[in-house]
DNA sequence: ACGTTCTCGATAAAAACTTCTCGATATAAA
DNA sequence: TTTATATCGAGAAGTTTTTATCGAGAACGT
C-alpha cells in the first residue's frame, strides 16, 4: 500500500473535498463499529451521508486509494487509508494560548490526541495561573511562548485568548517560526503568506445560520450536512 | 432605507458570502471602534482583511445596500445593514440538549443574544442535573423537549450531549418542529429536507489542519483568512 | 470651473467544483 | 462457461464562485 502522499496525480487536494474526507472517515468509522466487516462502495457512504455518489467517489479518489468494481473498497483498508492521509495517526505537537474557560476545555480533549493533536504546552498572562496544572499541563507565562515554540519546533498554536489578545499572540507564535494557527478567539487575525490559519468562530457560525432561519432558505441534504458547516 | 430582504434582484445568497459577510461585520465595527467615522470602501475592508476588493464588492452589492462612486459605503450605515441582512439584531430562541460542559458554556455566552440567538430552554437525561439552573436556565427532563419546542414555537435546537444520543435529539427536536438545528456534538446526524443543519465539529476542522500541516499546502491570504474557517 | 483620480456597479473571463456519461472490470447468476 | 449487473475510473459538461475589466459618477486639487 503506497502512501497517499506520494500519488503524483493530486498534489492539490480541493478544499471541498478536504472538508468532506473527516465526514467520511468517521462515517467509516461508525460502520466499522456496526460490524460491517466486508467492502464498501462509494454509493454506500453516499447513501449514508445524503450526498452524491460521484462526488464521494472523486473525493476518495484523491486519496490515491483504489478500488474494485462491482465490489468498492475494502471498509478496514480505507479507514486506514484516509487516517493516514488526513495525518491523523501522527499527532502534531501545539501549543495552548489562554487558559480560560474555553483554554481549559481544550486541555482536557483528550481524543485530540487520536485525532492528529497534541498539546505539549499552555502559556497565560494570568500570574494566578501560571504554575497551575491543568489537565497535566503545567501553564507558562506567556512571555516564554515565543521561545517555547522556537525551541521545541512545535508546528501548531492555539489561540483562545479574549477578542483583544488574540493578535498580539498569534505575532508572538508566529515570531517563534509556528506553521498553523488554530484560532478560537472571537477575533480575526492577519498572519503572513504561508502561515496556515483556521478560525473557530462561533459568532460567524451564527450569523449565517440566522440568515437561513430568516430566510427559510431552500436547504437541500447536501447543503445543510456537508456544505453549510461550522462557519 | 428598504429592507435587505426585499432585495429582488438576489434571492440567493451564495453560501460563501454568507459565511464572508459576518467576518466583513465584525472587522466594520473593529473600525468603528476604531474611531472610523466616515465612509468606508470595498478597497478599505479588503486591505483589512487580505481579500480581493472586487470580491467585497460582489458581497457587499448582495446585500443590497448602494454606495457612493469615490466615496465607499457609510460605516454606520453599513454596520446596520449587514446586521439588519443577517438578522442579528433579531435574537432567535432557541433550545439547548446537553448540559455538560459545552453545554453549560454554551449557556454561559451571554454574547449570543446581541449575535442572534437566545437559549430559552435547557434539557438533559441526568436527573442529577434537572431541576438545577445554570447561568439563569432551569434544566428540565429531556422527554419535555419535543413539547416544548411545540408549543413554545422554538425555531433553533442546538445538540452538546455526547455523540451516541445526537441523533436521537435531533430526531425529538424535528418531532417538536424545530427548524434548524447547530450540532456541537462530533456526530453525523440527518434530517429531513427542509430543516436547517450546521455542524459544529472540531475534529473535522482538526482533521484538515492536519492535513495541510503535513502536507505544507500552498497557503494564501485568502485561503487562510475567508475559506478555511471551521472545518 | 475643469480635469484627474478613485470607487462603485456591471459585464465578462477564468477557475473551481459538482454532476453527468461512458467504457472497463470483477462478481454473481444462469 | 456465458451473461447480466454493479461499481470503479476517467473524461466531459454544467454549475457555481472568484477574479479581471470597463464605463460612469462623485470628490479633490489646481
Amino acid at each position: 500500500m503506497k502512501a497517499p502522499t506520494d500519488n503524483p496525480k493530486h498534489p492539490e487536494i480541493p478544499e471541498a473535498t478536504l472538508r468532506r474526507l473527516p465526514i467520511y472517515y468517521r462515517c467509516l468509522q461508525d460502520m466499522m463499529a456496526a460490524g460491517v466487516v466486508h467492502a464498501v462502495s462509494c454509493a454506500d457512504l453516499a447513501r449514508a451521508l445524503g450526498l452524491d455518489p460521484t462526488l464521494v467517489r472523486k473525493d476518495i479518489e484523491m486519496t490515491g486509494i483504489v478500488g474494485k468494481p462491482r465490489v468498492g473498497y475494502p471498509l478496514a483498508d480505507l479507514v486506514l487509508w484516509i487516517e493516514n492521509f488526513l495525518g491523523l495517526s501522527r499527532p502534531k505537537a501545539a501549543v495552548l494560548a489562554g487558559t480560560g474557560s474555553l483554554g481549559s476545555a481544550l486541555l482536557g480533549y483528550g481524543k485530540f490526541r487520536t485525532h492528529g493533536m497534541h498539546i505539549v504546552g499552555a502559556f497565560d498572562v494570568d500570574s494566578e495561573k501560571i504554575g497551575q496544572t491543568i489537565h497535566g499541563t503545567e501553564v507558562q507565562p506567556l512571555f516564554c511562548l515565543a521561545d517555547f515554540v522556537r525551541k521545541t519546533g512545535t508546528p501548531l498554536g492555539l489561540i483562545a485568548t479574549p477578542a483583544g489578545a488574540a493578535q498580539s499572540v498569534a505575532d508572538l507564535m508566529v515570531s517563534g517560526g509556528i506553521r498553523a494557527i488554530w484560532n478560537f478567539a472571537p477575533a480575526h487575525i492577519r498572519v503572513p503568506q504561508g502561515i496556515i490559519l483556521q478560525n473557530e468562530d462561533l459568532y460567524y457560525s451564527l450569523a449565517s445560520l440566522s440568515f437561513k432561519l430568516e430566510h427559510r432558505m431552500r436547504v437541500t441534504p447536501v447543503e445543510s450536512e456537508i456544505y453549510v458547516q461550522n462557519n
